[in-house]
DNA sequence: ATTATCTATAGATCTATAGATAATGC
DNA sequence: ATTATCTATAGATCTATAGATAATGC
């Protein structure tokens, strides 16, 4: 069973099949997410992937090249789905709920609450201008879509906040109910944005057709 | 004039009148929400504060007591004024308003978004349990005027979470219009709750008194 | 030859303590 | 005598690099 070249790990894997990389940016994000950047040494890091400490080394140039990998994984997601919202056709209600009830979804998902990424006090850096940037242009999207969704003020800002509270949120009780979250932020961005309760049931009803 | 007891800063204070606890937590409060906490050294805040590293043992049992100091000065602010509202005899809804207005202006004053200290990965540890003690007591102020205030779900969670989303906005955009930002974030919250927009004109027309 | 890991370690921190020093207070 | 600061430092990290080692690939 075809090994990978390379010298095995000390701390085994007898078929040579556990992908690094992929082990290490895991152990990094639970560790990010629950201790911190600066407090998370490249050795518990190291730890936590079975790994020696250098070996991180093989796969990322340092600490910052794994914490921005992991931002960029977040955010491009919700990134591709916003572009493709912003593209439809469907009424821009019932595309807002669509998208913050995707969004939530991807906050609430996964065994890690990587949404706290985001809120690291590390990543106002310059190194993280990439994703800085991926950023912007999501709040950008929501500021068209709740504009067109609501009674014509821009209250993208009000709604992007709204969704990721549930960051907050997630991390103070983690056991929330996923699908009860999605649609209660996805129902209160839109009355945040002022929609009444029937525009909202309407919202609700369209099927939305994503375009990617 | 009355210089203190004690030996003089190498770096000067000529009158004596330097409060240096007062320093060292000015000091500390700055770095630990741009730079974030375990990144800041004692020697950093020490440095800011004009003091030699080691003399801020003499004030303070370590790193961690001085943020728990910090976290505490800001709930309990929040927390005296949602206790005095939650006994007020006015409208659910105005008292709401009222809470969230001052809230958003609390997180946007002074010279450091002090905020960002709730978010900081450090503060789930233990060593700051009394402060989650009366966050939780913010908590429950919340969903009790929120329920009271719209149509009958508990939407207290999301209320404030929309209120602390001004803490990552603020973050983001330093230089933002702070009364328009308290008027939005109240109205937005009410919207939120449920309430329609001529309940909204009503509830900002009450004169709220507190009873401190 | 290439790849992926390992061991070992240099150099730079960082926290907290011990003990000296320089003021005021009595 | 009391107080608040200082200087100096021990001991524990932590990051990143150098160079050895153990696989596969050709």
């Amino acid at each position: 069973m075809a090994r990978r070249p390379g010298r095995p790990r000390a701390s085994g894997d007898p078929d040579g099949e556990r992908d690094t990389r992929r082990d290490v940016l895991d152990a990094a994000a639970a560790l990010f997410c629950t201790v911190g950047f600066t407090s998370t040494s490249t050795r518990a890091i190291a730890d936590a992937a079975g790994v020696r400490q250098a070996s991180i080394y093989h796969h990322f140039a340092g600490k910052d090249a794994i914490l921005l990998e992991l931002l960029l994984g977040t955010v491009r997601p919700s990134l591709e789905l916003a572009d493709a919202l912003a593209a439809g056709a469907e009424p821009a209600a019932a595309r807002l709920w669509t998208l913050v009830h995707a969004d939530v979804g991807l906050l609430c998902a996964g065994p890690v609450n990587l949404g706290v990424l985001y809120v690291l006090p590390e990543v106002a850096g310059e190194q993280f201008a990439e994703f800085h940037a991926l950023r912007s242009r999501l709040r950008a999207r929501y500021s068209e879509l709740a504009t067109a969704a609501g009674d014509g003020d821009d209250r993208g800002e009000l709604a992007l906040g709204l969704v990721e509270s549930v960051i907050l949120r997630r991390r103070d009780t983690p056991d929330v109910d996923v699908a009860a979250v999605q649609d209660a932020v996805a129902d209160g961005v839109l009355r945040l944005v002022g929609c009444t309760p029937a525009e909202i049931a309407r919202a609700r009803a369209v099927p939305v057709t994503l375009t990617v």
